[in-house]
DNA sequence: CGCAAGTATTTTGTATACAGTATTAAAAAT
DNA sequence: ATTTTTAATACTGTATACAAAATACTTGCG
């Protein structure tokens, strides 16, 4: 991957292929910082600081803060900045409880919609996932069950669907990532995963979105303790 | 989206009379322009322009537009500014089946767990819609359907529910503020809501969810000639 | 008259500067 | 010693300035 170096403003950027505009890279960026812990909640946020940080000045950073405060990630308070969103535990609760009536919606469309083959490549998300957990790679189990969760929401083909359960999703993230290490209950998870696959090929809407249920109302107990 | 009261150090203080920062006025400025129409879907946004309009300079404006970038309402494109976002029929009907999806858990909910008390305001709104209805006032029959139906979403008590609720909302006021007009359908839908907050009041949340279900159903119907 | 290339102008993207507001520290008074 | 007042500091909010990219325009040529 190639990237070019540039003189711009002064200052030497690193520019990556993607032209994606710098308040962008810098939403992802934070993003991730969020996510990861590196930005801990209810963690101020001064501008200078963390701009210098990432070595760019405060004008795209306000602009990522304000995009990421309309997706929930930040909190402004006037005339006192940004602060990284803390949730309460009925807020995760609740956050679950939406995700989990989207995941059902969006499974019963699939099992209506979807084609074969895009069920074989959530099976197959699956299989490697199982391969994970059974090599005890905890990292990659919890980005492939991610991904199959999103990618249950893509069989459906609404794209609303698909952005509010991402948004939602976002938010969980951080304590899903916190949750998974702690507790050893893997297998019921997996189990529950494999038979949301199975009501999946069998195209079974009803099953299906019980699975889905059960799954993450169990979801929220495995992950209740850390929050 | 700010709230009045805001965490301190563990004091909980009252925030004096809203005083929003310009990004933020400016925020719900251009919505209310696009829900108005003043802002056609397609439609550029040059920041100088628009910016001399509003009597503020381009800084605030352009983080008011990344705000409503994550909100779907404007689009970014690199390089080349922000751009009003236009919805297909499709985006408008997916995002009526995630509302759609939203409303009847938000009602399920409400059953169980609304007081009386918060019931009866909802009866006392549709009531006044009612009036409003027999009136012919449109605009004022408008704006409370919308509120009633936020009301019903809001008595499940769930905020990310309601957050996400009202973002998909916002973006199909632009369309159902048109659809309203044209279509001398009032009087089915307002049988509908009659039917919902008898539904509501008998705390039934089966019947409530199918009758937001086909309320809903129906509202597609009367909206999708005008997308 | 049409088209292409090059130039001018507009517009966005980012940085910096300055003003206003909160926060902290220090000093004065009770 | 504790509280109140006041000054210093730091930070946010907004405006302006400048560089890069995109768009519009003009001119030269066929």
């Amino acid at each position: 991957m190639a990237s070019d170096v540039v003189e711009h403003g002064g200052r030497r950027t690193v520019a990556t292929i993607s032209r994606q505009s710098l308040h962008g890279e810098i939403v992802t960026r934070l993003r991730d910082m969020i996510i990861e812990g590196d930005l801990q909640p209810g963690e101020r946020i001064y501008e200078n600081q963390l701009g210098e940080e990432l070595g760019v000045s405060r004008t795209p950073l306000r602009e990522a803060l304000k995009f990421l405060a309309s997706e929930g990630l930040v909190e402004l308070v006037p005339s006192r900045g940004a602060v990284v969103k803390r949730f309460s535990a009925k807020d995760i609760e609740d956050m679950l409880i939406v995700l989990r009536s989207l995941e059902m919606l969006a499974g019963k469309i699939a099992c209506r919609q979807a084609s074969d083959e895009e069920i074989a490549q959530i099976r197959a998300l699956h299989d490697a996932m199982v391969r994970h957990y059974k090599a005890g790679e905890r990292l990659e189990y919890y980005k492939l069950n991610q991904q199959i969760h999103t990618g249950i929401v893509a069989l459906a083909n609404n794209a609303p669907l698909a952005e509010v359960h991402g948004l939602l999703q976002s938010r969980v993230k951080r304590i899903r990532f916190i949750g998974h290490e702690g507790a050893e209950r893997w297998a019921g998870a997996v189990a529950e995963h494999e038979r949301i696959i199975a009501a999946l090929e069998q195209r079974d809407a009803e099953t299906l979105a019980q699975e889905l249920d059960v799954h993450l109302v169990n979801g929220w107990e495995r992950v209740k303790s850390v929050v």
